[in-house]
DNA sequence: AAGTGGTCTAGACCACCGG
DNA sequence: CGGTGGTCTAGACCACTTA
């Protein structure tokens, strides 16, 4: 039972990585840097490096290098709290960027969750999410325009939760969600700065208000190693 | 914009498998054999059976060979209905193995869980679960004694949730989890039949009872192309 | 024993990013 | 422009599964 190369520079790098050997820049060295260091091939390196990674270990950005993953965000998709205060709970930042904002005919996909017939109208709100600095979730909002009219008017780069509460008097109510992991389709990988397929983690909410109506859905697709799920569930003992 | 390689083969292959190419034997052919159809590497062709492994299309087994992935499950880690009795409800049949039942001295982790000391004595159920007799979760539960005596003595291949209820009159309550991917472990792969350090989800649960008590954990190890989560959650509107 | 997947070598060219 | 990661070739040996 030899000791396999891969295992070999995998235990070595995530040993350096531990000490903090790259925590100055934030980066590794170059594929072939490691290659020569480890007296193997690219291809047997970058094995090494695809296993740290889907450790979570570290990251990769599109043609750009390897860098050191921070730690795990934990989420929980029942609690609709605001992103930004999620975040500073945990001791990150949070950034939140609007990449499109507008009126859409709505697929029949998305007409099935909010319960209204394909082709009417929505809202759709995409939006780049980061945490400390690093793009993490790419998400698309869907809102049923009868609830929040004239909703492109203001600053979406705000939490929607709050928008909701001081604009529209709307508060969540009940939640439904699906998670699972999948490659990061095209549309999502750029901004992301991930490559078309990596893995990823696909998460759909659907929200009530209040009176238990759909309010809104949302598309959400993070990097797979970028959180975690740490639901919480309340008072419900549901034994079928 | 040359066509890659990896993505001709990709899509020529997901398009086989859609017409059902190999579903007789629900088997691919080999790699060897692939890698000739294509004009290619066995190093290239791989990649690209790598890619639709992400995507859940074809799943392996260590050393055995490609095989079609059936569909994925639903699960919702806040109900606590039997294994078999979800797996049914979706035109899919489980099966459970036994594979380790004992009595064992709880980690520091575990402890923290149920609420009780490092070092005390907990009951430890490791069990192996298929669904349509492909081994998809291995779990390993931790049950609290002091709520279950002689435990050990009932047939453990069945439901825990009917033997809490018929035997010792405790229902489930709040149920708190976490999941998130991760490579698995070397002790869950064997029994998985896949290697270990590939990709799967990891998901721990903390179940209480009618009286609010922790009574058990457990950890479970999930094929990530297995299943999705989908929790519909109950009446809590909890907005911090 | 034959065939399989798992691992590895030693190169190569390309597209893209950054200075 | 040089250096990066992304892709690819044409082999090879090993450990294991299967018959």
């Amino acid at each position: 039972m030899k000791a396999l190369t891969v295992d070999v520079i995998c235990q070595t790098l995530a040993a350096r990585i531990r000490e903090g050997a790259f925590a100055a820049s934030g980066r590794l060295p170059s594929e072939r840097d490691l290659s020569e260091q480890f007296s193997t091939t690219r291809i047997t390196l970058r094995e090494a490096l695809g296993q740290l990674e889907s450790q979570g270990m570290i990251y990769r950005e599109l043609r750009r290098g390897w860098f050191i993953a921070p730690p795990r965000l934990a989420y929980d998709p029942l609690l609709r709290s605001h992103f930004h205060a999620m975040a500073e709970q945990q001791g990150r930042t949070a950034q939140t960027c609007v990449l499109d904002a507008r009126t859409v005919k709505v697929s029949r996909e998305v007409a099935e969750k909010l319960a209204m017939r394909e082709g009417e109208e929505a809202y759709r709100v995409c939006r780049l999410r980061h945490i400390d600095n690093r793009a993490v979730l790419y998400v698309e909002h869907y809102l049923n325009p009868a609830y929040f009219p004239d909703l492109l008017s203001f600053d979406l780069t705000r939490s929607l939760t709050r928008l909701y509460q001081q604009q529209y008097n709307i508060h969540y109510g009940r939640v439904g969600f699906t998670m699972l992991p999948m490659p990061l389709p095209k549309f999502a990988a750029p901004a992301l700065k991930v490559a078309a397929g990596s893995p990823a983690l696909f998460i759909t909410r659907i929200n009530r208000d209040q009176h238990d109506r759909i309010i809104d859905c949302d598309y959400e697709y993070w990097r797979y190693d970028a959180m975690y799920i740490a639901v919480e569930a309340g008072e419900e003992g549901r034994t079928p």
